[in-house]
DNA sequence: AGCACGCCGACT
DNA sequence: GTCGGCGTGCTC
């Protein structure tokens, strides 16, 4: 039999299918991970199909090895990888290893063995094989080359698989309970720890086989009491699989009953439910306003496809993958449930995604990537905060995690729920059109008021303290609160303390020096930093351009405000809450934990508090500038504005308390922050799809983002103008081909990016021509220019 | 990707 | 003569 691989090289000339002859002891599936000879060396390869036959002209080599158990990749995830390669621009090994856990990623080395005696007495080899990679000083290259010459060594290619289980020891009993007894009897009383661990054997002599630190904690002995006890043959000892636990810190989840839905509630749910129990791919859109129980509506829909006897797929943004949220799926479903994202070690990944794979869940909750999840016969899938962009990957391979769950609906015939209190402007236009199905949730449960919602024009306002930054009437609505002991939410899209440096005698504004952003200063660390490459430096005390100490530190962040709020309301418990307060493992879980229990009044922070949170102690949202994202030069600009407005709007009064939220703001007449101040999304919806309508922007038009970087800004411009002179001669003339302009951000880490936006309706070669562009691109590489496309961009800059 | 092969100029 | 630079083509 003859094994179809895609091998583990990214390249144009490597994007296809190799074969290789299948050993006739080897258990080889479509699916299998393999290492398999290619030139000279060994590669990691995935199987995507057997065949009897081969029209290969030279002999075939042999595959050496399966990797894994079990084949990593299910047929639908490989007919899946063959799908989307010829969507998004990437190759198929990019994609196939985008699906997996990082650790299945092979290491590669490259070692020099002696095969002499007289080789392997050098000190070179130190008895151990030389890793060629890691060889630098000449002096030791020319020894190499010559013990090769003179065959005392040779070079051997491995390939090592990184993916282990976790093993612990367990400890099994070997006589029967009479026999311990008797061997207790016989063991001389000052041999304390044999003695409690005898006495330990018969009085739990049912609970073994028992995990070695269990045993230990137990009894109170070291390992060495165990093992000479093995040595006595009083115990076997057995290493055995066990799982790497992510959430061993949370509290035993009680089980919850179900809720009672109310009628718009119960009229969404029986729509899905109609859809899971007869099978049907239907794409629905559940449009909620905030507090209008979503949650509850994809947790009967779960039910609903377990009831079924099939599984279910839930993805939620990163960001609101918190704690509250894993907790609550998890008081329903139980054991049953997998939870994959970013804060797992790639241990814990795994070991979720083994549980998996094995088909040991039921339900699957994860972020973007966890649209991958090898789970058989689902039910139903379910995309939270469906607009979301982290669902598009901004790398390779940029793939769109909803077009993905689209596809994997149609393969499993069962429903895709997207819900969202602001659905994407392409969503919702679908769900007009009667391509998805609009289900709507227009009452907030219990028939609670949406919180009121003020804006305040910062242009003509009075500010409390010295700084321009918090206005009096924002400062005295959470003095209030804090009076109250109910608790607020403040947003201020932008950490660090100042985001530039400026010099007041030159002009002279501190920049990257690889980037083209100015520098943020850092309070706490001292640092001038990079936001984009982490390129930092100390903070001057006078300008480095011309000695001058007239320097002034502009512009707002979250720690700046910290410093002003602990400053204008003392005795004020602020927790601050951005990338450089939650870069540490399991931070964030104890941040959000403190302010749950009131050990802080304000919580501050980033558009991270912006999605998900649950606090029903607070009362106050403030947003102190919003903004931040509205002059962008994205087309999105106003539907992530508005998106983030009402989302984080949505955080006040979750409870009984009536909630109230204030907006600061320099441009209180743009339609988009006074629309968030009525929460009024299809009026929202409307107006911008004018705007788009206008503009020839999405959802009207299609669009494609193709940008070339090079560290040589001339070269990266003559490559983007030469492409679009291809794209000009191959299209039609309605299509608009935008560019080629240098990049909002025109210069990345020493990089110069130029951009060519291409807005079509129909084009049939397009994929083809964008293909060859690819093609081509990969020949130009040698000259230092990188080109990427991306399919459907949620940013233009 | 990374290795071999082949062609060319430079140097013991 | 032979060493090492780079361009080209191939890997089942």
């Amino acid at each position: 039999m003859i094994a179809q691989v895609i091998i583990d090289i990214a390249a144009k000339q490597t994007d296809r299918i190799f074969e290789y002859h299948i050993p006739d002891n080897s258990d080889v599936e479509i699916g299998s991970r393999v290492f398999a000879p290619f030139g000279k060396r060994k590669l990691q390869g995935f199987v995507v199909g057997i065949s009897e036959t081969s029209q290969y002209q030279g002999k075939l080599k042999d595959l050496l090895e399966v990797v894994d158990e079990m084949p990593p990749l299910t047929s639908e995830l490989v007919e899946l990888s063959e799908n989307m390669a010829q969507k998004i621009f990437a190759y198929r090994i990019s994609i196939l290893q985008a699906m997996l856990p990082r650790v299945m990623r092979a290491n590669y080395r490259k070692v020099l063995t002696p095969l002499t005696e007289k080789a392997k007495k050098m000190p070179l080899f130190q008895g151990d094989p030389v890793d060629l990679n890691k060889l630098t000083d000449p002096e030791e290259i020319a020894i190499v080359k010559e013990l090769i010459k003179t065959q005392d060594a040779k070079i051997e290619y491995l390939v090592e698989n990184k993916a282990k289980n976790k093993t612990e020891n367990s400890f099994s009993l070997s006589h029967n309970l009479d026999t311990y007894l008797e061997i207790n009897k016989k063991v001389r009383a000052n041999a304390v720890n044999q003695k409690k661990l005898l006495n330990f054997i018969v009085e739990n002599f049912d609970e073994f086989p028992i995990l070695q630190a269990k045993l230990e904690q137990e009894i109170g002995v070291s390992s060495g009491v165990l093992n000479s006890a093995v040595k006595k043959g009083w115990l076997n000892k057995k290493a055995v699989e066990v799982y790497r636990n992510p959430l061993a810190g949370y509290d035993a989840p009680e089980q919850k009953k179900n809720i009672i839905l109310n009628s718009e509630q119960e009229a969404a749910f029986n729509q899905i439910k109609t859809s899971i129990e007869s099978q049907k791919a239907e794409t629905y859109l559940l449009e909620g306003v905030t507090g209008s129980g979503k949650t509850e509506v994809y947790l009967h829909s779960i039910s609903a496809a377990l009831k079924k006897g099939r599984n279910a797929l839930m993805l939620v943004p990163e960001i609101s993958l918190t704690p509250q949220m894993v907790k609550q799926v998890k008081a329903r479903f139980g054991e049953s449930v997998a939870v994959l994202h970013s804060g797992l070690s790639e241990g814990e990944l795994y070991d979720e995604w083994c549980r998996i794979r094995r088909s040991e869940v039921k339900v699957v909750v994860g972020a973007r990537s966890a649209v991958f999840a090898p789970l058989k016969n689902i039910g139903v899938i379910i995309i939270d905060e469906e607009h979301e962009s982290s669902y598009k990957q901004d790398t390779n391979p940029r793939y769109h995690a909803r077009d993905v769950a689209i596809w994997r609906s149609k393969y499993n015939h069962c429903p895709l729920v997207l819900g969202s209190a602001t659905p994407s402007l392409g969503s919702r236009a679908r769900a007009q059109k009667g391509v998805y199905t609009l289900l709507r949730l227009t009452k907030r449960v219990n028939n609670k008021n949406l919180p009121q919602v003020n804006l305040i024009d910062l242009k003509h306002v009075e500010f409390a303290g010295g700084q321009f930054d918090l206005s009096v009437e924002l400062t005295q609505a959470i003095k209030d609160r804090l009076e109250r002991k109910e608790q607020v939410i403040l947003m201020l899209n932008r950490r660090g303390f100042a985001n530039f440096m400026l010099c007041r005698e030159c002009g002279y504004v501190m920049k990257c020096p690889n980037c083209d952003l100015s520098l943020t200063m850092h309070k706490d660390t001292g640092k001038m930093q990079c936001h984009y490459c982490g390129y930092s430096q100390p903070i001057p005390s006078r300008c480095p351009n011309c000695q001058s100490s007239k320097i002034r530190f502009l512009g707002i962040g979250t720690q700046k405000v910290q410093e002003e709020l602990e400053e204008l309301l003392p005795g004020a418990r602020v927790l601050r809450m951005d990338v450089d307060t939650t870069r540490r493992k399991g931070s964030y879980k104890r941040i959000l934990e403190a302010f749950g229990n009131h050990e802080a009044d304000i919580l501050l922070g980033t558009q991270m508090i912006a999605k998900g949170l649950d606090f029903p102690n607070v009362t106050l949202v403030g947003v102190i500038n919003a903004d931040t994202g509205l002059w962008l030069p994205d087309y999105n600009a106003s539907e992530r504005t508005f998106e983030l407005l009402t989302q984080v709007a949505g955080r006040a009064g979750r409870a009984e308390k009536k909630g109230e939220v204030i907006i600061q703001t320099y441009n209180p007449e743009h339609y988009a922050i006074q629309l968030a101040q009525t929460q009024d999304y299809e009026r929202f919806y409307g107006v911008e799809m004018n705007v788009r309508h206008a503009g020839n922007y999405p959802p009207y038009f299609y669009t494609v983002l193709i940008s070339i970087a090079s560290k040589n800004e001339q070269n990266a411009a003559r490559e983007a103008f030469r492409i679009k002179r291809e794209l000009q001669s191959k299209l039609h003339a309605e299509t608009i081909i935008l560019g080629p302009t240098p990049s909002a951000i025109s210069r990345l880490k020493n990089q110069y990016y130029y951009q060519i936006l291409v807005k079509y309706k129909k084009e049939k070669n397009l994929n083809t021509l964008l293909h060859h562009i690819q093609d081509s691109a990969q020949e130009v590489k040698k000259y230092g220019l990188n080109v990427y496309i991306d399919n459907e961009p949620e940013r233009i800059m």
